[in-house]
DNA sequence: GTAGGTGCAAATCGTTTGCAGTACA
DNA sequence: TGTACTGCAAACGATTTGCACCTAC
């Protein structure tokens, strides 16, 4: 389950940030893309629809979205700036190598092995990345054809 | 425990590179500190000792030591290229948000849940990421002051 | 009406490339 | 000796900033 249009207009409002249509159509290119976007990919499918979006509102639609939580970063294979709308709750990702398909996954836990590390390290422990990469189903078939 | 600079010299000679000067100043540098360094952040370190070796020396370095698993990036917590000294063997890092310390750990196996994604999601999963991040045990004690 | 947002151009930063000279095995 | 490596300068791409105008609330 993705977020919806709603839901990100509410959180955006809550948090004093305007909804205006260049934001709701860089939140739609994201939420309705299954891969993992640069923002240089964002600014170019945004720009087939509103040539006159600029490169400076997608990064600056990126940070606002990105603080709030309503996309995630990812880092595994590939660029470290691309992002995925990001799925209500703690969840983590798999990411295909070759096509930059993201799925997510929920219901694994690391507050054990957190907890862990906190005795061994001394450390306090804030947050944690974790993220897979692989072949998505279609690149297997395609990589062995 | 950390590689020494005697096996990381013989993986160097193994897969056909040079171990000169200028390589042994930037392992050395990275070898000797307990922080996530960055090009510039190893460059400048560098350049204090040895002001001739340049900018790109360091980049080229960096790329060699990464292919062969020599250093490991870091993702989490600041600049998506910083490098930390590689252990042997399979591990995953515990960074500090505030000083950039780097504690690595080992014996956390995440292969039963590579399965249970493959299963789900049909990738062929073939790595992953996985970090913490915190504050280490003295910048919590500067932080409470 | 006004704070916040846009879009352009220019500045800036990090990274890569071409090339001539240099040094290691 | 020959191949690989360095270091400079220049090219390049991605990201940020300044500023005047505009718009959602």
């Amino acid at each position: 389950m993705k977020l919806t249009k709603r839901k990100i207009a509410v959180k955006l409002r809550q948090h004093g940030y305007k909804l205006n249509p260049q934001r709701q159509v860089v939140i739609q290119t994201i939420a309705s893309s299954r891969d993992r976007l640069t923002p240089t990919a964002i600014y170019e499918k945004v720009h087939q629809v509103h040539p006159n979006i600029g490169f400076v509102t997608i990064y600056r639609t990126l940070d606002i979205l990105a603080r709030l939580n309503l996309i995630c970063e990812l880092h595994v294979g590939g660029s470290c700036r691309s992002y995925t709308i990001g799925a209500p709750g703690h969840h983590h990702h798999v990411v295909c190598s070759s096509c930059g398909q993201v799925v997510d996954f929920t219901g694994y836990n690391l507050d054990k092995l957190e907890q862990r590390l906190s005795q061994e390290t001394g450390f306090d422990i804030e947050n944690h990345l974790l993220e897979f990469v692989g072949l998505c189903h279609d690149c297997q078939e395609t990589a062995s054809v």
